[in-house]
DNA sequence: AGACAATTGCAACAATGTTGCATTTATCTT
DNA sequence: AAGATAAATGCAACATTGTTGCAATTGTCT
């Protein structure tokens, strides 16, 4: 996965580097949205320094080329667990335990995008929030 | 439109106290999102005096009644102009002037809601944010 | 008008994000 | 495999944004 990334930011020229790998394996690992300075401490436990700044120029990178996102909630930081379907990305969040899931729709996508179109609107991506709880959390 | 809003704090057992009601008066008039520091900053030429932290909280006071919004893109506030319609916000954004625009469509969201039923998630309400051009930039 | 709980302002602080520039590094060329 | 070069990083300093506890104030209810 951290592997598809590296080549999409190459296919874009984008260089593959350290910084780079480690951000996004470390977004990887983390179900939840994450803060660069949450990003910055877990690479610090495990040796690795990175500059504060590297990490903001690197998010602000994968979410120009839809490969992360910042989420409304928080303002975490989230990696795309789905490759960028129609530039359409829904995400669950429980507002419980925090879990968060991404699904996709090319229908629903469609559709959306239509009646965006109906309003004059010009849609190139989007990004929806759906704040609930999860099966888990709902049983209680 | 601001009145309603008042009523809405009130009926929930808030107080419409004047940094509220000023607050929300520079929201109404904004069809850009907004930050903390810039509403202190329109108070103040204004002179109206507000303290930041008083912005802050009202902010969050709004938001957690969906009467506001932070948006994903730059982080800002933006004041709701639909009333939540089935608590489900969108908010188309043109990436070229930056006006946004929100609309509702009961259809839409009872099937996105269906959908992520499907998969076990109970939402409560959603937020989506749709990035492209408005009509008279796409013109171009 | 007075009482009471909610809200505000203040001060100090903590966290988060930004800029310009010298140094380093990944990639391409030969 | 070594060198050239454009891109990316790290650094330092700074700017902005967000938070906390507590005393003073204010809106609402009686």
């Amino acid at each position: 996965m951290v592997q598809d990334s590296i080549q999409t930011l190459q296919a874009q020229g984008y260089k593959a580097t350290r910084p780079r790998k480690l951000v996004l394996e470390v977004l990887e690992e983390s179900e939840k949205p994450i803060s660069p300075y949450d990003i910055q401490g877990i690479l610090r436990t495990r040796g690795k320094q990175i500059n504060h700044v590297t990490i903001y120029r690197t998010l602000d990178l994968l979410c120009r080329l839809n490969l992360a996102h910042k989420m409304m909630s928080g303002g975490g930081f989230l990696k795309c667990s789905l490759n960028a379907a129609e530039g359409c990305h829904r995400f669950m969040v429980c507002q419980d335990c925090g879990a968060i899931q991404e699904f996709a729709n090319k229908e629903l996508c469609r559709e959306e995008n239509q009646l965006a179109r109906d309003l004059g609107f010009h849609t190139e991506h989007h990004l929806s929030e759906f704040y609930g709880l999860c099966s888990g959390c709902y049983e209680k």
